[in-house]
DNA sequence: GGGGACCAACCTTGCGCCAAGCTTGCAGGA
DNA sequence: TCCTGCAAGCTTGGCGCAAGGTTGGTCCCC
């Protein structure tokens, strides 16, 4: 499941994506409201996870522009303890859920699964490209019924440009997902993770097209 | 197997929990009706151990809660003596069973057995997976007619692993299925039980395979 | 306008390091 | 007794880095 994290609070919003990376999500992490917006149009995402409280545009601002944009995608709201007037107008802007911080991440992850399935997102499907499998709940890529052996850097890179696959990603965005955002890593460190993954697809109708100064692409070939 | 158990009283629910996950089972405790009503919406489990006398929400409001949401999940009422109404109206509430207090540990052990074999009966009793069977109702791996010897701890590890066999599984993920939810352990604690598992296992035709940096899976040799 | 030279971005490979994982042994406890 | 948690020592494979090769784009000069 692709799950957007709208929180100004890093350490707080990486500990998020870490955790449902982990659970084998796709997750993308948005420091500010204005952000928030622009990729929720452009991209959008399978669940939102809002904090109400973020610098430039408020999360309440955000869930209503989404909803006004006819957009259904399932969200839960983060906030303080003793907001509760903010907590009822999110409920009634249209959210879905909410968490009271400090929360455990435990609780957190229940409350996606609870979404999910009462949502009946496709939790678990498996998606063909070429002629590989992706199964994204298991975290699996199979060629011919049999799973390929990835390592970790180089699955995550594939999962990053699979969630945005026909468009062109950045390294930056490469290495947000796979190293965590703000990493000290030099751009190039995903390169020879590129490689040898493109190694690994090759021969089974998945190509990753290079687009010279702008980022990679994933290819499903015809 | 995954049971909730609902109780204000502290002191016995934490003794129930602490028998049964000395048992293998993994124990979730809830304090009052309100917090089992969410709980179990949201995260579900395999059996509901459920106090009728709760502050918040009652028990059989509980009770019928979940089987207004249409869940099944089997449920053993805690009644205090004398409350001969309040058993009947839980039975007719759609409990499964009941159990008045005091009553012995060794008494509710019996009836989660019983409780456990009754509605596995109906369910397929035993999968094979290479040579070895799997018991799920007894717990039993069984191999070339005789039983194998697999203590708890490892035996937690198998039922996790077989459930969402052939998916990489996260050592957070057998973590909360070995020591419960949140349980203050380390991520390496699970690696010896994997290890002794493995050489049980050894020989018959299943293997656990290591994704390095991303968890385990259960294999069924070809 | 065409061709070549130069440069920067990128690819690939190999290597050494280190952390993740394995195994074992030991001590405590049921 | 046997399981369990813990920790130490060992093994191994993924990772980061850098070197050397390749490609593609641009600019200059004829």
């Amino acid at each position: 499941m692709r799950i957007a994290i709208v929180e100004d609070n890093e350490t707080l919003a990486n500990a998020i994506a870490y955790r449902l990376r982990d659970r084998g999500h796709a997750a993308d992490v948005l420091n500010d409201g204005e952000e928030a917006d622009a990729f929720l149009t452009r991209e959008g995402a399978d669940l939102v996870v809002l904090d109400i409280n973020l610098p430039g545009k408020n999360g309440l601002d955000v869930l209503r522009a989404l909803r006004g944009r006819g957009d259904g995608t399932p969200v839960i709201l983060l906030t303080a303890r003793g907001e509760t007037s903010d907590r009822v107008t999110g409920l009634d802007s249209g959210a879905d859920d909410y968490l009271v911080k400090p929360f455990e991440m435990d609780e957190l992850e229940a409350r996606i699964r609870a979404m999910s399935r009462r949502k009946d997102l496709d939790y678990g499907a498996r998606e063909t490209l070429g002629d590989i499998e992706f199964d994204r709940t298991a975290r699996l890529v199979i060629a011919g019924g049999t799973p390929l052996d990835i390592p970790r850097r180089e699955l995550a890179v594939f999962e990053c440009l699979l969630e945005r696959r026909g468009r062109i990603v950045s390294k930056t965005q490469l290495i947000d997902q796979v190293y965590g955002v703000g990493a000290d890593v030099d751009e190039t460190a995903v390169e020879p993770h590129v490689s040898r993954l493109r190694k690994r697809l090759a021969g089974h109708g998945v190509t990753i097209k290079t687009a010279r100064g702008l980022g990679y692409m994933l290819e499903v070939g015809s």
